[in-house]
RNA sequence: GGGGGUGUAGCUCAGUUGGUUAGAGCGAUCGCCUGUCACGCGAUAGGUCGCGGGUUCGAGUCCCGUCACUCCCGCCA
C-alpha cells in the first residue's frame, strides 16, 4: 500500500461510505468552529472535506495548521446529511472524520492566497508561480496545454507524419527577428544561435527523404514581448510535407484544427472548411492579414467620391488630390444610436493616433440626405455612389477615414474591431478559422525604399517559374499563406522553393548575391542542389491555440513558467551574471557599464 | 527606442480642495464559537505611502527626476 494516500481527494464519494483511508494534499481552507473544523485537502485531483471534533486529541495542533501545509491524514469516510452536502464539489456527498494526522511539508507565512480567484499583480505572480500555479484557474489552463499537445502528437502521427528532434545550438541567420546567440568555448569567438524555428532543418529533412515530419518545436527570438507573445521562446506545432501543394497542406491542418478545437472547446466553429481570402482582399475588406472573420463589418474604398464635384468635404479632397485614399466602415441600422456612440468612436480613433473619423448616417425624408457632421458636404447623388460603394442603405451609418493607404488600414482594421465590440457584434461562443492567400514575395522597405522578401526568402513563387518576370518583383506572389483564428495569426506557412537557381534569383532581388546566399544558407542550398523534392509546411503557434482554447487573453496565463516583460524569469533570476571564470573559459570580456 | 496605465500593511484596495495619530477586507497572532463550505464574533500586531529631490507653515495628495510592473507602437522573415 502506498505510504501517503489510498485514494486521491477528487475520487471518494458516498460508495466509500465507512471506509478507512489516507489522503495526502494541501490545506486549501479552513472553518473553525472552535469545538468542531472543518478542513478542505486539495490535490491535483480535487477537494475533500475533512472534519475534526474537539475530542481529538490532535484537535488543537490541527486547529493551529497553517493554509498550505502539506499533511497526510487518516480517516473513515462518512456520507453528509442531505442538508450538509455540497453539490459544488465532486466529493462533495461525503467527509473525511480525521483520526490521525501528518505533516509532509510545513509552509511559511504565504506572499499571495492560493485560495482566492482575486487577481494579483504579475511580479508577485511570476516570483510564486509555484504557488500561483496551484490556483484553481491557471492549473486547469496548464493542465489544457498538455492536453492538447497530447492529441496533436497521437493526431499527427494518425495522419501518417514522424516526430523528430532538430538542434537547439545551431547557426545564426540574416533574416528575421533577432538571434540569441550562445558564445562557443571550442570555437572562440564564434557563437551558436537558438533556433528562431526549425525552419532550414524541416526542409532539409524533407530532402532526406522522410516524407511527413512534426514537432512540438521550440522556437527563440530576441524580441520585445506583448501580451500574446512570449519574450524569448514560445513553441510551434511545426510541421512539412514532401510532393504537396497548398491544398495538401491546407487537408491537413484543417482537419486537425476541427477535431482539436472540437475536442477542446465547447464553441463552435463558425467554418468547417475554412474560406481562403487573398492577402489584397483581406487588406482591402478588413485592413489586415489577421480578420476577425466573427465580426460581420467590412470595409469599402470610397476614395472616388472624394473626386466628385457634389463633395465638398474639402480636408480628404485635398488629401485625396494627393494621392491619399479614402474608405468606409457601414454601420447597418445606427441611425438612433445617440451621439456618443459616434463621439466616442471618433474619440478613440484620436486616441490611437489618427486624425479621427468622419461620420454621417443616411436618412430619408423628402430626399436623401447625410445626418452628423459632414452629412452636409454631401449631394445626394454621391449619397447614392457611396451606398452603391458600400452597400449601405438608408439607415446605415458610414464611418470614414482617408490618408495614406497604410494608415488608413491600419485605424479602420482597428475601428471594425472597436465598433463591432461597441455593438456587440462579435459572437464570443465561436471560433472563425480562415486562411489568408497569395502574398506578394517582395515588398518596398518605407524607410530605404530597397526590395526586401515580404515573408519567407525560401517560399515558391506563384506562376510559371520559368516565365517569372523579375523586374516587377512587387507583382511576384508566392506560395505563402498564414492561418488566422479570431483575428489571431497562428501561423505562417509556404510551399517551398526547392530550386536552388530560382532561389539565387530571388535573393539577388533582395540584395543577396550569391556568394552571400552560400555563406548564409550553405546547409540549405548544397542539399537542395542534390535531388530535393517540392515541399511545403507550416508551423502554428502552439501558445495562442491553447490561448483560443482557454479563453485567455494573456499568454502566461497559459505557460507554466513564464518571463516577465523584461524578458526575466522572477523566479530562477535569469538572466544573471556569470563569473570570471565562465566568461574566461568563453572568451569574452565584457564591456563596462558607463 | 517611444506613448499610456499602475505603484499606500504579507495580499487586494480606499484615501476628498494639500491639514490632527494614513484606513478597510483577506491573511497572520490571540481569544470565543459543534455543521461550515468566502463560516461567524471580538482583540492585537503589521506602513520608508516605489525611490530621490523640490514647492509649502504643512505633501500619500502638487512639481521635477528616477526605478519597477503592465498595456500598446516600433520590432516579431
Amino acid at each position: 500500500m502506498n505510504k501517503y494516500r489510498t485514494h486521491t481527494c477528487g475520487e471518494l464519494n458516498i460508495k466509500n461510505n465507512g471506509k478507512e483511508v489516507l489522503l495526502s494534499g494541501w490545506i486549501n481552507k479552513k472553518r473553525d468552529h472552535g469545538n468542531l473544523l472543518f478542513l478542505d485537502l486539495r490535490d491535483n485531483y480535487g477537494i475533500t472535506q475533512c472534519v475534526v471534533e474537539k475530542n481529538n486529541p490532535n484537535f488543537i495542533e490541527i486547529e493551529k495548521l497553517p493554509l498550505e501545509t502539506v499533511i497526510k491524514i487518516n480517516g473513515k469516510v462518512i456520507k453528509r446529511s442531505e442538508d450538509t452536502i455540497n453539490r459544488e464539489i465532486k466529493t462533495g456527498e461525503i467527509e473525511i472524520s480525521i483520526s490521525s494526522y501528518e505533516v509532509l511539508g510545513a509552509t511559511k507565512e504565504l506572499p499571495l492566497p492560493v485560495f482566492s480567484d482575486q487577481e494579483y499583480a504579475e511580479e508577485i505572480r511570476l516570483k510564486y508561480r509555484f504557488l500561483d500555479l496551484r490556483r484553481k484557474k491557471i492549473h486547469q489552463n496548464i493542465i489544457l496545454r498538455s492536453e492538447v499537445i497530447s492529441f496533436i502528437r497521437s493526431e499527427m502521427q494518425n495522419l501518417g507524419f514522424h516526430e523528430f528532434q532538430t538542434p537547439i545550438l545551431t547557426s545564426s541567420s540574416p533574416e528575421g527577428a533577432r538571434d540569441f546567440l550562445v558564445p562557443s568555448r571550442l570555437n572562440p569567438g564564434k557563437f551558436y544561435a537558438l533556433p528562431q524555428a526549425p525552419q532550414q532543418f524541416k526542409q532539409l529533412i524533407m530532402v532526406s527523404g522522410f516524407d511527413r515530419y512534426f514537432q512540438i518545436a521550440p522556437c527563440f527570438r530576441d524580441e520585445d514581448a506583448r501580451a500574446d507573445r512570449s519574450p524569448g521562446e514560445f513553441y510551434q506545432l511545426d510541421l512539412e510535407m514532401s510532393f504537396v501543394e497548398q491544398d495538401d497542406v491546407f487537408e491537413v491542418v484543417e482537419k486537425l484544427m476541427t477535431k482539436l478545437f472540437k475536442k477542446f472547446s465547447k464553441n463552435k466553429l463558425l467554418f468547417e472548411k475554412f474560406p481562403k481570402i487573398k492577402f489584397s482582399d483581406a487588406m482591402l475588406k478588413y485592413g489586415t492579414d489577421k480578420p476577425d472573420l466573427r465580426n460581420p463589418l467590412e470595409i469599402y474604398d470610397v476614395t472616388d467620391i472624394f473626386k466628385r464635384e457634389d463633395v465638398k468635404f474639402e480636408i480628404f479632397k485635398k488629401l485625396v488630390k494627393t494621392g491619399s485614399i479614402a474608405r468606409c466602415i457601414v454601420t447597418k441600422k445606427t441611425k438612433d444610436k445617440p451621439r456618443s456612440f459616434f463621439d466616442g468612436i471618433d474619440n478613440w480613433a484620436k486616441g490611437q493616433g489618427a486624425s479621427g473619423l468622419a461620420y454621417f448616417t443616411l436618412e430619408k425624408e423628402d430626399k436623401l440626405s447625410g445626418k452628423g457632421p459632414v452629412g452636409k458636404f454631401f449631394g445626394v447623388q454621391a449619397l447614392e455612389e457611396i451606398m452603391k460603394a458600400s452597400s449601405a442603405e438608408v439607415g446605415d451609418s458610414i464611418f470614414l477615414a482617408c490618408g495614406k493607404q497604410n494608415e488608413v488600414e491600419k485605424i479602420l482594421s482597428q475601428a471594425r474591431q472597436k465598433i463591432a465590440h461597441d455593438l456587440n457584434l462579435i459572437d464570443e461562443n465561436t471560433f472563425a478559422f480562415c486562411w489568408i492567400v497569395d502574398y506578394p514575395m517582395f515588398e518596398k522597405d518605407e524607410i530605404t525604399n530597397k526590395i526586401k522578401f515580404s515573408h519567407n526568402p525560401f517560399s515558391m513563387p506563384q506562376g510559371d517559374i520559368k516565365k517569372l518576370d523579375l523586374s516587377k518583383p512587387l507583382d511576384i506572389k508566392a506560395y505563402q499563406y498564414d492561418i488566422v483564428c479570431n483575428g489571431v495569426e497562428l501561423s505562417s506557412g509556404a510551399i517551398r522553393n526547392h530550386i536552388p537557381n530560382l532561389m539565387y534569383k530571388l535573393f539577388e532581388v533582395a540584395g543577396y548575391n550569391k556568394q552571400t546566399v552560400d555563406e548564409k544558407f550553405s546547409g540549405m542550398i548544397n542539399a537542395l542542389s542534390y535531388g530535393a523534392p517540392p515541399h511545403g509546411g507550416i508551423a502554428p503557434g502552439i501558445d495562442r491555440i491553447v490561448m483560443l482554447l482557454a479563453g485567455e487573453k494573456n499568454i502566461r496565463e497559459i505557460t507554466l513558467f513564464p518571463m516577465n516583460q523584461n524578458a526575466q524569469d522572477l523566479m530562477m533570476n535569469a538572466p544573471s551574471s556569470v563569473s570570471e571564470e565562465q566568461l574566461k573559459e568563453l572568451n569574452l570580456i565584457l564591456k563596462k557599464k558607463k
